[in-house]
DNA sequence: CGGTTGCATTGATGTCTGTCGATGCAAGAT
DNA sequence: ATCTTGCATCGACAGACATCAATGCAACCG
């Protein structure tokens, strides 16, 4: 029920290493284009409510029936929308009886706040010397 | 030259408690739908690129001259997506002669890793048992 | 002044995406 | 077995988006 996701996660022995992060060296092409799936599945705002939904969940889990009455959307695009969040790997999903669970991988957001966050230290370069053109 | 950008950025003054984060409250409408821009600029992978280009370069500042012929694209497909990044607030330039600089603004990516970080000791939920149904 | 260069804007076009109703399918209930 | 409920998939459609060629505009150069 969740295969065919994405694989940015790296080989999960390397927390925050393989990928720098985006504001450290310039992206190649490949790394650029399984990045802007996962952002692009936060790009929009039923997407994001949905995922804060089933992240901030006591318990971690939130069935799809809490889900949708939530949203004044049909349940086929709530479905939709959970399914996009799953193919980007954010959100992984479980099946008990009748109803469908869904929880975060909080490994995603994890690799994604780190791939935003600039390594520590950075000079900030100065907006008062501006780089190499003195004239 | 850089007017209309988006307003996530808070009052400057509460560095990451503003909006707690995606990952601990449900999003309200309002918020998702100005986090989901930010997010969906990110969302291309030329975008990122550029990004990553603009973010990582020595001296913080990157003519346009530079990041055109780096893609494979026209021009004005070029100058299109620096926009977007600039209305998402991510980016931000300044003319200097003939030439125009992007640099980043740093304040905006720090945001994102904060929302996309979850508090420190959360019980991160123990996928063995699968609360409430102990079966 | 006119010419050139660097970048933004415009208008057009093909593709992608969010949404829905209809339908399918799995699992309990009767 | 039949009915009902919860969720996913399908097909269709309007709106959004990425891309380009053409054009506009600002700044330097002659």
């Amino acid at each position: 029920m969740s295969n065919q996701e994405l694989v940015v996660l790296g080989r999960s022995d390397d927390a925050g290493a393989c990928c720098p992060g985006l504001l450290t060296a310039p992206l190649d092409e490949g790394q650029a284009v399984e990045l802007a799936k996962v952002f692009k599945a936060l790009g929009d705002p039923v997407r994001l409510r949905l995922l804060s939904m089933i992240a901030s969940r006591a318990g971690g889990e939130v069935c799809v029936c809490d889900l949708t009455p939530a949203f004044e959307l049909s349940q086929p695009t709530i479905s939709h929308h959970l399914k996009l969040l799953r193919q980007a790997g954010l959100i992984d999903c479980e099946r008990r009886g009748t109803w469908v669970y869904y929880r975060l991988v909080p490994e995603m957001t994890d690799r994604l706040a780190g791939i935003l966050t600039r390594p520590a230290g950075e000079p900030l370069p100065e907006r008062t010397a501006p780089a190499g053109a003195a004239s």
